[in-house]
DNA sequence: AATAAAATTTAGACTTACCTAAATATGTTC
DNA sequence: GAACATATTTAGGTAAGTCTAAATTTTATT
């Protein structure tokens, strides 16, 4: 059995390897990310070494092994598929959703996460437009890139935020675009790269640099 | 903060009051409850009568105090709330859901138990005709008794099972009776009390002492 | 290459929730 | 009301997960 603890630091650690596209993860980086200290880090990596779920070498980093990964993914899966039900069939607003589910990730039954699945008509993205992997660990298939790599005259889908803040999500709310809305790039503006969108309902609003760099967007035809 | 085996604990001792009739609950019977050895108990129940929830008097058994029975009645409800999603929403089988639950009650979330109240529509009771207290521990009105109470003739509405084994699930379910369903007494048999039931569909069944004293019905107009 | 700085690990401790074995209190029987 | 049986508590220990402080290794700088 795998307790939430160790649950909690393999999730961290697959997030990790993600921003260091692989490169192993450093105990002062697992610290920061489970808000703990370095010499908590190395009991635990130890534990979970042994066990199997990490590779590790003493000061080199950890990586996860192919039982780590597939566990870590399954708990993304589990929380992101609890973050769609929340929002779709509770109400909750997308910025409400992240701290219940880091709750509801850990309960055990692989029959409810398999009918919790089928309940939600099997979503490919949770509400933050993050993608949801099968059972298998498979992400779907994703042509999302940054707003911040669009240009003047670029028609596009805003697919997803990069960055989960109620700050940055409350922002987002404001803008008056939602996960599915389409829009046109109007113009960037040269000096400070601040966009000008023409939403689906005319209004046109200014996105600053900063939050385009977090916005992911498809092409829209 | 109080950690899930505090609160499995006040579960417990909530539950060994009913049947108690309020009497003091025995270390020894929490220990039963609780698979676990006394010692741990007298360890346990003396914390939380540091904190409150419980009067104890050394060798004198334990008493929830109103914040103990207010928190594991709040437990209750969220454990029969999910029941009632798993088996109204996610299709689960009336005996396939106590598990879940189990890890489901400890979810620490107001709002989302408020939303899947409404989202349930409010049930006042959940699969098994256990009673649901609302938010501030307030039972729906029943008049329930158990079947062998109930005399030849009586015409009765099955509302629910006093044993929440699958075995005994699995046998009201071959008996053919679901809960809300109406039947009649036919007759009972002198000897051993069995009952003679017409059922709605007019198929008659046996339903023995044993279960008879298993199963909550009322009257039927 | 030597030294300084930063990262990591080790050592020793604390808390929670559990255990076994021993001590003590309660209750039951004669 | 002794003596025995049973229930409960106390004493001392373990494992998980955390901490601080000290030791060690790696990395960066001169
Ligand atoms: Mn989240
Ligand atoms: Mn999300
Ligand atoms: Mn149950
Ligand atoms: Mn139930």
């Amino acid at each position: 059995m795998i307790s939430f603890t160790e649950e909690n630091y393999l999730k961290a650690i697959y997030k990790l390897l993600n921003e260091t596209n692989g490169e192993a993860v450093s105990t002062n980086a697992i610290a920061g990310a489970m808000n703990c200290k370095a010499a908590s880090v190395t009991d635990m990596i130890k534990k979970l070494s042994v066990r199997k779920y990490i590779n590790y070498e003493k000061y080199q980093g950890v990586t996860l092994t192919d039982l780590g990964q597939k566990t870590a993914l399954n708990i993304v899966r589990k929380h992101r598929l609890w973050e769609a039900f929340l929002v779709t069939k509770l109400n909750f607003k997308w910025d409400e959703v992240h701290e219940i589910a880091e709750q509801l990730e850990h309960i055990d039954s692989k029959l409810l996460i398999e009918r919790l699945d089928a309940f939600l008509g099997y979503p490919k993205f949770d509400p933050h437009g993050d993608p949801i992997p099968d059972e298998n660990g498979k992400f779907p298939e994703s042509k999302a890139v940054l707003l911040s790599k669009k240009y003047a005259g670029d028609k596009c889908v805003f697919t997803g935020v990069a960055d989960h803040s109620t700050l940055f999500l409350n922002y987002v709310d404001n803008i008056g675009i939602r996960i599915g809305d389409p829009f046109t790039i109007k113009s960037i503006q040269p000096f400070d790269k601040t966009l000008k969108l023409i939403l689906k309902n005319k209004k046109q609003v200014d996105v600053s640099s900063r939050a385009a760099s977090n916005l992911w967007v498809v092409d829209n035809k």
